[in-house]
DNA sequence: TTCTAGTACATTGTACGCAATTAATTAGCC
DNA sequence: GGCTAATTAATTGCGTACAATGTACTAGAA
């Protein structure tokens, strides 16, 4: 009894690093999207929809890992300026199929330029890209398969 | 002209796998501190606390990265909570000094120890640990000094 | 001292993010 | 067919995030 506690210092932390990345690239999306008025949500949902148009809120939640609380009025934004339309399945009535606006297939090239081009502000080679990406995938799973709730706590664990 | 633009797709995204891993890693404090009633916010912010208090708003903001339009209500629950307490300074009234309860200071170590116990689920071993926080920081950095409003966009680059 | 910047925090408005609940619809089972 | 369970979105409520604005206060210049 009586093991000293390890210590827990901000700065050593790898979900803070990631919280830091994460709001960082908020940010920089922020900004190289601010001529198209999306914001990154709305980016990624974008980039899912022009990989694969239509799709379910279902569907495309599980491609971008959000549900239908943060979707749905994401979605309802992005059809007032135009990105998607919503249209309920005949005949399933539970389901809203998304589908792209013309706009927003029209656009994609002028995006996807502009986009890459402020990606080269970041002087990252492609190997070091790819590799940050898969060492944050690895890092990623790792975390999803973890379930701290199955961790007993007493509250006497000192 | 006519260059062909490069293709962008989500799951080969450095951004998205961050964007990803945050939440994800959000989802696991969420569920190890519960037994707390702490948020990851939350969190993050005793744990600058617990290296340095008092410190006004402006000083903890800078160390977890927030604002004051974040950090205030944020605090002024945990006031309520009895974690931290809120008091102007008497010198320079525009200052507010954070300082922690004295239940912070006494659950510390449960806190640390609960979590720890949580964070060996990850399966982690120390050296890839660091070598992951070090790879996304080093992304963190390199994002912080790009700036996409420098990008001039005409509407018309391709 | 009075005027003027500058600083620090609070507030407002918009947009996520997600757990929990509700509502509508469909599908399975007798 | 009629009842029940499951599925799918939408809604609600709470807590971040952050830009922009407002307000109180401080400090430096004339």
């Amino acid at each position: 009894m009586a093991t000293p506690t390890k210590n827990i210092l901000l700065d050593e932390q790898l979900c803070f690093a990631l919280y830091t990345a994460s709001k960082r690239f908020n940010h920089f999306y922020a900004e190289a999207l601010a001529p198209f008025k999306l914001t990154y949500p709305q980016y990624i949902t974008l980039l899912a929809l022009w990989e694969n148009s239509p799709m379910t809120v279902r569907e495309l939640g599980s491609h971008v890992n959000l549900d239908s609380g943060t979707l749905t009025p994401l979605l309802k934004r992005m059809q007032t300026q135009g990105w998607v339309e919503r249209k309920r399945d005949e005949n399933d009535e539970r389901q809203v199929n998304i589908s792209l606006s013309q706009k927003a297939i029209d656009t994609k090239p002028e995006i996807f330029t502009h986009v890459n081009t402020c990606m080269e502000l970041l002087g990252m080679d492609e190997k070091t890209y790819n590799e940050t990406r898969d060492t944050v995938n690895f890092a990623a799973d790792r975390i999803k398969k973890a379930d701290p709730s199955t961790v007993k706590f007493t509250g006497d664990e000192l």
